[in-house]
DNA sequence: CATTACCTGCAA
DNA sequence: TTGCAGGTAATG
């Protein structure tokens, strides 16, 4: 899916698109069983006629604030994106949500595989979902020395960690591993393990690699599509994800694809000893 | 911890 | 035909 910068993409070309549009109404809707919360007939009332206010990211969710304190929350997880088009934009057979503007454009939601998940929350259900969630990793509150207290004791592998949504917010399998390449950590080392000096690298590792990814508007390929419908972004170029065979940038070794937490992982072995 | 489930398309 | 894909929740 997208990850952070992805994610954070979309938010912010929905915002640029729909900031103060009216949703009139739910022009399309083929795939009921994505929306969460509350049921069909009661998302369809509900998010009829609200002004949208904003649009933002939290973890991966795009959350657009609506008018009368509900919030439209949408995880894009494998293959979802989020696209305003004008009117006369074609419904195909992956489209699965369509939201009326009272411009005429439309928000579709694109999903191959439905793993996307939408749901309309009132201020509890929001605050539900921001508590489930850990601390996002470009905020001032992602410090050094809470990423250290994040691994402190911690016997669980680092990758898998870093991919917890509850402790660190928007990471995924593809920065992950760029990250950890950065700052020479193995994938399969225990966090606790990994020593202060080590910690500050990958700290700074995780900021550099979603940061640049955000400059030029989210790694794309496969499904991903920013909030224009655009592809954009080809110049993020990734060290080792999808790299497996080939010789790393660094040091010439050769990387390896292995399996970490059933998630595919790229990894310089001679730059990231166990 | 690992496995399975949710879905579909695509490349090997 | 098999395995793999940016995610996450539920279940041994």
């Amino acid at each position: 899916m997208p990850e952070l910068p992805e994610v954070e993409t979309v938010a912010r070309d929905l915002a640029a698109q729909a900031n103060g549009r009216t949703i009139t109404g739910v022009e399309w809707l083929d795939w009921p069983r994505m929306i969460e919360t509350p049921d069909e007939a009661g998302f369809r009332a509900g998010i009829a006629g609200r002004k949208i206010l904003a649009v933002a990211r939290r973890a991966k969710w795009v959350l657009a604030t609506l008018e009368g304190g509900l919030t439209l929350a949408v995880h894009l997880r494998m293959s979802g994106s989020l696209v305003v088009y004008p009117a006369d934009h074609p419904i195909d057979p992956y489209t699965h949500l369509v939201l009326a503007l009272d411009d005429g454009r439309r928000i579709f939601f694109r999903d191959v595989r439905k793993f996307g998940r939408v749901r309309l929350l009132d201020a509890a259900g929001l605050a539900a979902l921001d508590a489930h969630h850990g601390v996002e990793p470009l905020s001032d509150g992602f410090t050094p020395a809470v990423f250290a207290r994040i691994l402190a004791g911690k016997s669980t592998r680092i990758k898998p960690l870093l991919l917890d949504q509850a402790l660190i917010a928007g990471l995924g399998n593809i920065y992950v591993d760029e990250a950890l390449w950065h700052a020479k950590i193995h994938p399969e080392r225990p966090a606790a393990a990994v020593q202060a000096k080590e910690a500050k690298a990958l700290h700074g590792a995780i900021q550099e690699v979603l940061t640049k990814s955000i400059t030029l508007g989210g790694s794309s390929f496969r499904d991903y599509r920013n909030g224009y419908g655009q592809q954009g972004g080809n110049q993020v170029s990734f060290a080792v994800y999808q790299r497996g065979g080939e010789p790393c940038q660094r040091c010439g070794g050769l990387i390896e694809r292995m399996v970490v937490a059933q998630r595919g992982t790229h990894v310089c072995p001679k730059c990231q000893p166990r």
